[in-house]
RNA sequence: UGGGGCGUAGCCAAGCGGUAAGGCAACGGGUUUUGGUUCCGUCAUCCGAAGGUUCAAGUCCUUCCGCCCCAGCCA
């Protein structure tokens, strides 16, 4: 493995990668100095969508690569079709990218600046009589391309002379003709076994305005025309891309050949799926757009945007990647427990913990003085004392979880209950005295007494207490709202129900109606000066981050992932 | 149905002829002022199936089965 280039790409340190297939097939590389012992990979996103966790898989591994073989790895923007693109992809995918914790070699590529380039490779295919001007509509090219299991036909124009074809592209560049008049194709195998290969197009018209090369061009280059010779031009060793463009493969080499020009080596790897989620750019734009979720950041999207905001962070998506490896495996679905997981892993090790009661009910401890306030200095992390601490006001009233008490307790539930004894966290041990409830028979308040010695949370005489239930002073409690999320679909596969009548239901039949929960919850008052994106775990309860629709009256929250809960697993086999 | 790709545990995934890594999930237990964390332990006599080669096969050969991709003037 050659380390010291001249310009390492600059991208987020981690442990070192397995040895996956692609890495194996690089070191080859390397050892047979195929490249010149280079490695130079690319992210080519089209920027017609925002970035999600599928593509950070590609961001980790064409970045990861450049950095474990001491190479480079630029960002391109495979931006042929003006008609769905946009700026505003643009900016998200360069924000998104960096958020992750990489940077691209330079400055971002587009393959729009090869515009000019990819026509003259255009007319030198014409004139080498490896390229036609088709008159045909986009019907008959269909009709004429023949099906998977019957070769094509033909164009009648496909032997025409190249002078003509030659005349009739510059006209077509000129504007000469509207949309779909005509097309460039390259002229391969009508009969080829790969559809890929029967006389692919290789330019449309478009009258469209382009977001950066404005109305410069009517005519604008396809995917496959585009993509090798952008590879090729940036110096591309290795272009890896997703299992599906593995039939791609052939008019990828076919192309450059043809060109002969310089020849990186496409590479293909399983795309990303996720359970509970999809990743198709199609589908999630269809989400947005038909207002099924609150836009491309609701941290119920699986995007990069969506699961910052949701309080995820680079460091768990990058870890994800990792854990997940790579490999060629067609249609494999990752279980979205793991990345819960590593989004677990990494909060519980950064984030501060403090108080908050979602569903709150209320306390009075009768034996505590009215007019007495505490304030305690409680750690922001129990195991690194570097959090330092924060005030956290204690008083006779508080709030505490619904779900901390029950008038009749299920075995081994050892939470408040009647003539029970709890431990409030870091504070005072109490014993429910008595129940009020109201005409309705609903508990609205709990009577308690405490244990003046035992403030901290323990006693001198050590008795044992096994719960420990969280609180907030209900006279400094600050109401703020608390958003609750859940899977946006419930199946696996979402629409896969295994009930039959379900098949041929459009996919948003089958949207979580509970994926999104509004709460008031108290909290203490350290978490309404919370900044926006800032994280913290509330105790007992999940880790959560400060949302930026909060003010300081009203601060806002989204849960980002629940806390383990075998209190619940429990409970659900009594 | 033509071509291409892929089948190892509930989910990812190592394995490259020498006797099935690891992670998630799940399950059991210890520690614990978060029923969290952490720690310990369990979890494939078997690698889509069937034959064959070999002293030895998840790895090689044959046949079969299943799933995915390709018939855009999308990427």
């Amino acid at each position: 493995m050659s380390q010291q280039p001249e310009t390492p790409c600059a991208a987020a340190q981690e442990r070192p990668q397995g040895q996956d297939f692609l890495r194996a097939r690089i070191a080859q590389d390397n050892e047979s100095g195929r490249f010149g012992g280079r490695v130079h990979t690319r992210f080519p996103p089209e920027p017609n969508g925002y970035l999600h966790i599928g593509h950070a898989k590609s961001i980790c591994i064409n970045f990861g690569l450049a950095r474990d073989f001491g190479g480079k790895c630029n960002l391109r923007f495979d931006d042929t079709n003006p008609v769905k693109e946009d700026v505003e992809y643009v900016d998200s995918i360069q924000q998104d990218v960096r958020w992750l914790g990489f940077e691209w070699e330079g400055e971002p590529h587009y393959a729009s600046d090869y515009f000019d380039r990819l026509y003259a490779y255009a007319e030198k295919l014409i004139m080498d009589g490896k390229a036609y001007v088709d008159e045909l509509s986009a019907e008959e090219i269909r009709e004429y391309r023949g099906t998977l299991t019957r070769p094509g036909t033909p164009s009648p124009w496909r032997e025409r002379p190249a002078s003509e074809s030659l005349d009739l592209f510059r006209r077509m560049k000129a504007g000469e003709f509207p949309d779909g008049k005509l097309v460039l194709r390259a002229k391969i195998d009508m009969a080829s076994p790969n559809v890929i290969m029967r006389d692919p197009t290789l330019y449309r018209i478009r009258h469209a305005d382009h977001h950066r090369t404005g109305d410069k061009w009517c005519i604008y280059p396809m995917y496959d025309f585009t993509h090798c010779i952008s590879d090729s031009i940036e110096g591309i060793t290795h272009s890896i891309c997703t299992l599906e463009f593995d039939n791609n493969r052939e008019l990828y080499d076919w192309m450059l050949d043809a060109l002969d020009i310089y020849h990186p080596q496409q590479i293909e790897f399983a795309r990303l799926n996720l359970t509970h989620t999809l990743l198709s750019k199609r589908k999630l734009i269809q989400l947005v757009r038909e207002g099924h979720v609150r836009g491309w950041d609701d941290p119920r999207m699986p995007t990069i945007s969506g699961l910052r905001r949701r309080g995820c962070t680079p460091e768990a998506i990058r870890d994800f990647c990792s854990r997940i490896g790579v490999a060629r495996t067609a249609d494999s679905t990752v279980d979205y427990s793991l990345l819960e997981f590593c989004v677990r892993e990494h909060l519980n090790a950064v984030t501060p913990r403090c108080m908050a009661v979602l569903d709150p009910i209320r306390v009075v401890i009768e034996d505590y003085p009215e007019d007495k306030v505490e304030v305690f200095d409680l750690p922001l992390h129990p195991e690194d004392a570097s959090h330092g601490s924060r005030p956290v006001p204690f008083c006779r009233e508080l709030w505490i979880e619904r779900d901390d008490f029950r008038e009749n307790p299920p075995k081994k539930y050892y939470r408040l209950a009647p003539g029970a004894e709890v431990r409030l966290r870091y504070a005072y041990y109490i014993t429910c005295r008595e129940v009020i409830k109201d005409e309705a028979g609903n508990v609205v308040e709990l009577r308690c007494s405490h244990d003046p010695a035992s403030r901290g949370g323990s006693s001198p005489d050590g008795r044992r207490v096994k719960g420990t239930i969280h609180w907030v002073s209900a006279r400094h409690a600050r109401p703020t709202e608390v958003r609750l999320y859940d899977h946006l679909f419930l199946q696996d596969v979402p629409g896969v129900t295994g009930n039959p009548d379900d098949e041929g239901r459009p996919f948003t039949d089958f949207i979580n109606p509970d994926s999104l929960k509004i709460v008031t919850a108290m909290a203490e008052p350290y978490l309404a000066d919370l900044p926006a994106g800032g994280r913290v775990q509330f105790e007992r309860l999940g880790y959560f981050c400060s949302d930026p629709d909060g003010t300081p009256e009203k601060p806002v929250f989204n849960r980002t992932v629940t806390l383990k809960d075998s209190w619940a697993k429990l409970e659900r086999k009594l």
